[in-house]
DNA sequence: CTAACTGCAAATTCTTTGCATTAGT
DNA sequence: ACTAATGCAAAGAATTTGCAGTTAG
C-alpha cells in the first residue's frame, strides 16, 4: 500500500457514511492504474457486486471530488474519467499524455519536478494577482502515440 | 484585424467548400473574447442567420477542431467550449483560470514566457521519450474566483 | 453537374433526478 | 429511530446520425 490512506475517516469526520458501495468503489480506484470512467468503475464492480447502479457510483464520484479525494478529468472522449488524488492514491505526481486518435493516456512522471516549481511560483503569482484561490491544475500534452503514428 | 486570416484558403487547400455557415462562424468566433458553446453560437447567429441549424454549428465546429483551426476545451460544466488557435484567432497566448463554483473563466498571459519555454522543452523529451507526436498542451489552474471566496 | 454540405427530426450517449426502500450510526 | 444513502426507472442535456433537399465549385 506505501501510503497511509485515512479516507474513512475522512469521510465520517465529514458527516458522510460508510457504505459498502463507497467501499468498494474507492478499493476499486486504489487498485487501478487506469483512467476510469463511471460505466468502467460500474462493470467492473458489478461482477462482484451486481447490486450496485450505476447512479449511485455517479454519486459516490461526485462526492468523492466534491471532497477532493478524487480528481475528474476530461480527456475528450466525452466521458469523463476520475482517478484517487495524490493524497489517496497510489501513484506519485503526474501529467498525461492524451493520444487524440485513440485516447491512449501515457501518465508521465519525468521533469514534473522542474514543472512544479514553476507552477507553484506560477499559482502565487496568479493568486495574487486576480484575487483568485487556487487549488488545483492540471498541464496535459495532446498528439498522436507511437501506435497511431503511420 | 492585426493577423492575416489564411482560413478560407485553408479550408479551400483541404477540398472543403467555403459556405455561408462556415464564413459566420468563424466571423463569430474572431470577434467573440469568450469561450463560446455550440449552444452559444447558434443562439448568436440565429438572431441574423435563422437558417443556420445547431447541427451545421457542431459538425463546423468539429471539422475546424480536426484541422487545428479552433481548440475544443473542456471546462467542466458539461459541455465543450470552442476558441480559435492561436495562429487564426486574435488573442495572444494564454492560459485559463477555471473558478469551480461559477465556472467562469479568466484568460491570464502572465508569466505564459517563461512557461513556455519550459513546456518546449518537456515537449521534446516526452516526444523523444515517449515516440509521441506532440500537436499540443494545455495548462489550467483550478480554484475560487475572488467573487465567490466569500 | 455532382459531390459536399445542410437542416430537420430522431437517435445516442452520458449524467442527473424523483421516489420508494434500505441500511449506517 | 432517524436520516443519509441506495437502486430503479425516467428525465435531461449535449452531441451525433440518417436522410432527403440544397448549393458551391
Amino acid at each position: 500500500m506505501g501510503k497511509h490512506c485515512r479516507w474513512r475517516e475522512r469521510l465520517q469526520n465529514h458527516g458522510y457514511r460508510l457504505t459498502i458501495p463507497r467501499e468498494v468503489i474507492i478499493e476499486l480506484l486504489r487498485n487501478t492504474k487506469e483512467h476510469v470512467s463511471a460505466e468502467d468503475i460500474y462493470m467492473e464492480i458489478h461482477k462482484k457486486y451486481p447490486a450496485i447502479g450505476l447512479t449511485t457510483i455517479y454519486r459516490t464520484l461526485e462526492l468523492l471530488a466534491q471532497m477532493k479525494m478524487i480528481v475528474k478529468f476530461d480527456f475528450g472522449d466525452g466521458r469523463a474519467r476520475y482517478e484517487l488524488s495524490e493524497e489517496y492514491g497510489t501513484k506519485k505526481h503526474h501529467h498525461h499524455l492524451i493520444c487524440t486518435k485513440c485516447t491512449k493516456i501515457i501518465d508521465y512522471t519525468d521533469f514534473v519536478d522542474e514543472e512544479l516549481e514553476l507552477i507553484e511560483k506560477t499559482e502565487k503569482r496568479l493568486s495574487k494577482k486576480y484575487n483568485f484561490q487556487l487549488s488545483g491544475h492540471a498541464i496535459s500534452f495532446t498528439g498522436t502515440c507511437k501506435d497511431c503514428k503511420e
